[in-house]
DNA sequence: GGAATAAATTTGTAAATCAAATTAAATCAG
DNA sequence: CTGATTTAATTTGATTTACAAATTTATTCC
């Protein structure tokens, strides 16, 4: 239906219009550079396929002045249906989408059991997609794209695993037997990756080209935006942040080696410490009660994980110079490595010049946001299948 | 005299051209997708203006078979002039490349002074331009482009300098300043970044998209190449691998901060533990000496920095999962940092899946080849300029 | 010397972009 | 209420561009 060029031409258009919510063409025009005859061209044959709409004036400039108003263009929500999942340990978060990214349902499952087997594990997921689309009245078949984020290390363009605690077994072509099994593509990722993706298709990366995302759960996760781009590595092994090495021949890490970040900061790292040093036999809350309430060992061992964080964080901005760093998590219970002081002795350990450091900022969310995260990664292949002309037809 | 739309073309086949040395038109419109009828149009363009040149065919398939026979393309060494010049604390080491790369000519000055005026800087290799050219009967004015690597952080696209350590104060607009004294495009570095440049325009980068040079000299450099660019931070101030954390509260460094890499494994770290420790007055090469000869305390030193290193690089490898790290540096006297343990060591620390390990290389160059990273920048910048049209006409 | 082969060029056509002209939809002035 | 004014959007016509197919060119083989 559109020829090669064109492409080029639909998807900056596209991509516009959603990064700006609703613009009329005029705009369009002036911020791509792309001729105003051409936007209109191009922008009634996305009218035409049903992925964008217009939209009456409504934002900001009420008082339009004279002359002929503006129309504002918009993304279409029921151009596409898409879903993502995020997946745990113990349970499954799942959000769905339409076109615009706008949250039409969720879910939350609790799993029986940890590990699955490649197949068990997309049709459990496949069911949940059924009684998720059922929530609002759809059928599985309707929906274009499924996000999937996991534990582990993924190399997402191939959908290959190479391994992941909630598979049981490594080196798996996760994403083709998904999409045979469930009948739509399937876009699997690190969920680390995938929270990069909702801060920057949802949150505080949107205007922002450069960034890094920091995770903090059971383990410490990263996520790398480069030029508008989240950056896996050469074959999606890179961003392990929390098996950077911040102490030689340092504390046991789960992993099996020595000195990895997560072996200070993670919830294991400081039990076990509590235990071994006190005797005392806190878990996690009576841990931090007891910082909280100035009782020095609790206190010590905090700081140590403060410090070492910080550590780490300072050598991310020494190798990578961002505009912004989010640390992202669910819980208050990280408080002590959000501290103004960590972050303090973060920019005291970065290399000085006559500039601003990176802006820090905490954004906390729960399990959904993983999932819209997920969503997010699936609605940006979608989008650009769409763009060029696969006709998975409008619903 | 070219078009819009062209420029894409026009980019992607001199791109092409260069990558692969000599080439027929017909294997670039195989290569880069281009129809034939187009590449016949382009090149002639190209040839017209004198950016590319036929050369008879003799490289490798010389009995060439039946029908009409290839006839291959490379890129006109004659078309421009390129100088680059590394500047250090004694010495500036420059050369000369035509269009092609090759060196023409090159010129070692010592320096009577390490801390410039920016202004003198300017002028002071603004003289050496003129020897250079001369050298080899050439003019100043000939030259299209000049590109300078300097120690510090610097901000290349703006050319802006936070601070150097050869030059006498902090934030220099050292670009436009140099542009304006010597009267030609100025393009300033890190000097890290433009070993980058060199590994990826003449050395062992050439085939690779991804991959990460370490440099070491009195200190510790680092550049990053992520799909085939340069990545140099939001602002210019990224990859100081050398200022990255490998202990807390560890040793002093020159910058002010504890535990720096380079506090661990620079020449003066060695030395000064030696110092410290032993008593006996080593030099830098006594020290090796000692080590090779066994003696224990030595030994331990130079052990204690390689783990470190080590250390060092597995946090590149978890962070950015390269194809391939390049260990660039001038000397065998860093053996003990290139050697085998060393680097299994690091492959011991990287996260582990069933995948080959980056590929580690050691590359030995003088600082000639400094220079030619700084031409390599020049030419990039140079060659854009030419390909889209701007007729700096050619010599 | 002609058939065969393969590279490179030319030719004619379809696609796409854009500037300029035109149309559409509103406000404002009297 | 009517016509001038203003601005957005569309249409028109010309130009650029890329490409497939046909043709030309340069070589080897028999």
């Amino acid at each position: 239906m559109s020829g090669q060029q064109r492409l080029e031409g639909r998807r900056a258009l596209l991509a516009e219009i959603r990064r700006a919510g609703r613009i009329p063409r005029i705009d369009l025009a002036e911020r791509t550079g792309i001729s105003r005859a051409t936007v209109t061209t191009i922008t009634a044959d996305l009218l035409r396929e049903g992925l964008i709409e217009e939209v009456a004036r409504e934002s900001g400039s009420r008082a339009t002045g004279r002359g002929r108003p503006k129309v504002d263009l918009k993304i279409r929500g029921a151009a596409r249906l898409i879903a993502g999942a995020k997946v745990s340990r113990q349970s499954v978060s799942m959000v769905l989408l339409d076109f615009e990214g706008t949250q039409l349902a969720d879910l939350e499952v609790t799993l029986d059991r940890a590990v699955h087997a490649p197949e068990d594990f997309a049709d459990m997921l496949g069911g949940c997609l059924d009684r998720l689309a059922a929530s609002i009245g759809r059928q599985r078949s309707e929906i274009s794209g499924f996000g999937v984020g996991i534990a582990g290390v993924v190399d997402a363009p191939r959908g290959f695993v190479y391994w992941s605690p909630s598979l049981d077994r490594r080196n798996i072509r996760l994403g083709p037997i998904m999409r045979d099994r469930i009948g739509m593509p399937v876009h699997v990722d690190n969920d680390a990756n995938l929270v990069a993706v909702a801060e920057k298709s949802f949150g505080l990366g949107q205007d922002h080209s450069d960034f890094i995302v920091v995770t903090i759960e059971a383990g410490v996760g990263m996520g790398i935006v480069i030029g508008n781009e989240l950056y896996r590595g050469t074959r999606g092994c890179g961003a392990e942040f929390g098996h950077t090495k911040v102490h030689l021949d340092g504390a046991l890490c789960r992993c099996g080696q020595r000195g990895c970040l997560e072996a200070y900061v993670a919830d294991y790292a400081l039990l076990r410490e509590a235990t071994y040093a006190g005797g005392a036999d806190y878990d996690l809350e009576g841990l931090l009660a007891a910082a909280r309430a100035g009782e020095p060992l609790a206190l010590s061992i905090l700081q140590r994980a403060g410090r070492m964080f910080a550590m780490g964080l300072a050598n991310l901005v020494n190798i990578f110079d961002p505009e912004l760093i989010i640390l992202a998590g669910e819980q208050m219970r990280f408080d002590h490595l959000y501290a103004e002081e960590v972050i303090a002795a973060m920019r005291e350990q970065i290399v000085q010049v006559d500039r601003d450091p990176p802006e820090v900022v905490v954004h906390e969310w729960g399990d959904l946001m993983w999932a819209r995260g997920a969503a997010g990664y699936a609605l940006e292949q979608v989008s650009e299948a769409a763009v060029a002309g696969e006709d998975a037809d409008a619903a």
